[in-house]
DNA sequence: CATGAATGAGAGTTCATTCAT
DNA sequence: TATGAATGAACTCTCATTCAT
């Protein structure tokens, strides 16, 4: 909360319907520039005329440049993390939720490239809010890693449970451009084969 | 070859002693600069001046700012390259080459963080060197587990080895963060622990 | 009108009071200046300074320095058109429109040797801009001939009325540095003597 | 004299075979740059590059850019003169020598165009070296004017014999345009026949 | 006489940010 | 709340000129 606020501080609430339209259309606009040019191409120019609105109501939002990148990582960390909750609700079987979780990831992967670009670059632009979001993600893996073992599902001791995750997420990553790679093609579950089977003789308990 | 002699086109080859000089102490404090502040914030100003000589003298070697970067992330894709070739010389058994690959590069990583801050930004700043960089070693991979294949060491049909190429690349990178967050301890070859595990379940045969 | 708006495109019409004082300002400091130094040795840091704006300021209207020189050289090219037709209107007989052109033109270059310092040097600025004008002018010499020759005051078959009309047009101005040399003196009149005797040995109908 | 031993100082005059060559070779690449690129956009760099010498070597003959550049304004201004010199020599009467030196001009014009950019770019580069040549061949022109006025070929009383050879040789120079413009066409004689008429009623006695 | 590396002032241009309206 | 003109620091790049070898 400590760091919400703070980032909240950056970007001031609108009153109006008529405001809250204006900072949509600026979080859109700036969402595509980012993801088409990167940060350093885009200009607020760039963003405000694509919003349709003046270069001086940018600064009725934003603090500055630095500000609505921030606001729009954090936006996308946490539309990427709801899509992965919302892929593996309902599941028990540990590695079954694996298994979906993977799948929803390459499928918004390969449909959200611009979501990535912007994500990644903040390593460069905003190191802070780039490691925000892949720790969390990390730790989530971790969690579900720990809890299957719990249950038994998979191999008795994992033992660095974080190492595990982060191998896992970094295997998932590493795939996200196999599945651009091959732009058009809309079967990114085929790719997910390998990886399941990476995955299954990784952490899964021998029967 | 092609790419090769392309890109040397935008290094002028000094044709003097002193010439070498200032173009190694161009590209050393280009190093410095890039994999300080990154692409963005090091300028061709801070360049010069840590390399000790007047602004004008950079463009007596690189036609631009693009240029050096571009000649820096070459160099480093080929440090890298020799690291790894050397790390594996001499090895026979296909596992353990693996092993010891995986070794060389947590250990060069974790003592080269500026290296990779360069290639990597280089995804945003002039993709082609980024994606040159990664292909290649992603290449080199796949063809060792070709090998190992080949030689019964690894599970026969690992299918697409390009995948599994891609995935075993990506879970070494995901790694060094782990080891770049712990700096300054010294033992890289602990973290190698669980890696090498799951290297061995995921691609070895089974006895 | 093709042209006419593709250059247009290179001015941003002010949408405030404010801002068409400030283009005002721009172009008539740019006009002075390049008058004065020329095109290289005038600035754009020269010609804000004297236009008593800020340098960014410049490029609120204009995208470049030949931007605002294509301007410059369109204005002035209109000018002198403008001069030159207020300066024949009324006037019916074919032979005395000359004169009064050669007067009206012969005054107005001794007046405005900056404009035609622009012009001129556009020959080698920006060729398309020089081209266009004084094809312009001899354009409109050459209906004048043209008319002259139907009214039966010019000789029955100038011929070639494209080559009479670009040799009147040289003869006037080659006059001009006849006038600049002798600048202060307030009676480019006379010089006209000389001028319009050969225009009207040399296209006029023996009577 | 003055002027000439001024000029003079700027261009080195070299003792040896190879300092000749070298000399001419620079001379020559700046004929082509300037002629083809402008003042302004010709390099010194450029210029040594098309000679095949080494940069400095620029600085062992001329003092400046601005040095070579009087130098070959001189030198073109000379080929001029000569060639109009030439091309009369031998011819008695006057107006028979009016339409020989007209003929040489455009032939000369036709083929040299180069020489002309450079002549007439000196205007805005070094306006003495301009002036300085159409001065002096406007007095070429009046010289003739004159003598061919005292020897009752030319009008009685030309009167202002200045202004006559000026506007003589701007139809001359006007000219140029209409042959340049028609470039591959190798007929300018043609384009002389309009400017004989014109020249034959405007100075020629009646006869 | 020739070389080519080194210099650095200066140019054009960009753009995040401010602010009066 | 919205506007868009104004700002000026900062940046990349050029090139005439110098000089040690």
């Amino acid at each position: 909360m400590g760091r919400g606020s703070h980032l909240a501080d950056e970007t001031k609430t609108p009153r109006t319907e008529r405001g809250r339209k204006t900072l949509r259309k600026l979080l859109d606009a700036a969402a595509v520039e980012f993801g088409e040019k990167g940060f350093h191409e885009a200009s607020i120019s760039s963003i405000t005329q694509a919003a349709g609105v003046a270069l001086g109501t940018f600064y009725t939002y934003y603090d500055s440049k630095d500000a609505i990148f921030r606001a729009l990582v954090r936006d996308m960390s946490e539309s990427v993390k709801v899509t992965a909750r919302d892929g593996i609700a309902g599941i028990a079987d540990p590695l079954e939720i694996e298994r979906a979780a993977l799948q929803a990831f390459l499928r918004f992967a390969g449909e959200h490239k611009e979501i990535y670009r912007i994500i990644d670059e903040a390593e460069f632009v905003d190191p802070e809010s780039y490691r925000s979001h892949y720790e969390t993600v990390a730790e989530r893996i971790a969690e579900r890693l720990a809890a299957g073992g719990r249950a038994g599902a998979f191999r008795a001791g994992l033992g660095e449970t974080e190492a595990w995750a982060l191998m896992g997420m970094n295997v998932f990553l590493g795939l996200r451009y196999a599945i651009w790679a091959r732009e058009g093609d809309p079967a990114p579950d085929e790719v997910a084969g390998a990886a399941n089977a990476m995955l299954a003789r990784g952490i899964s308990r021998p029967r």
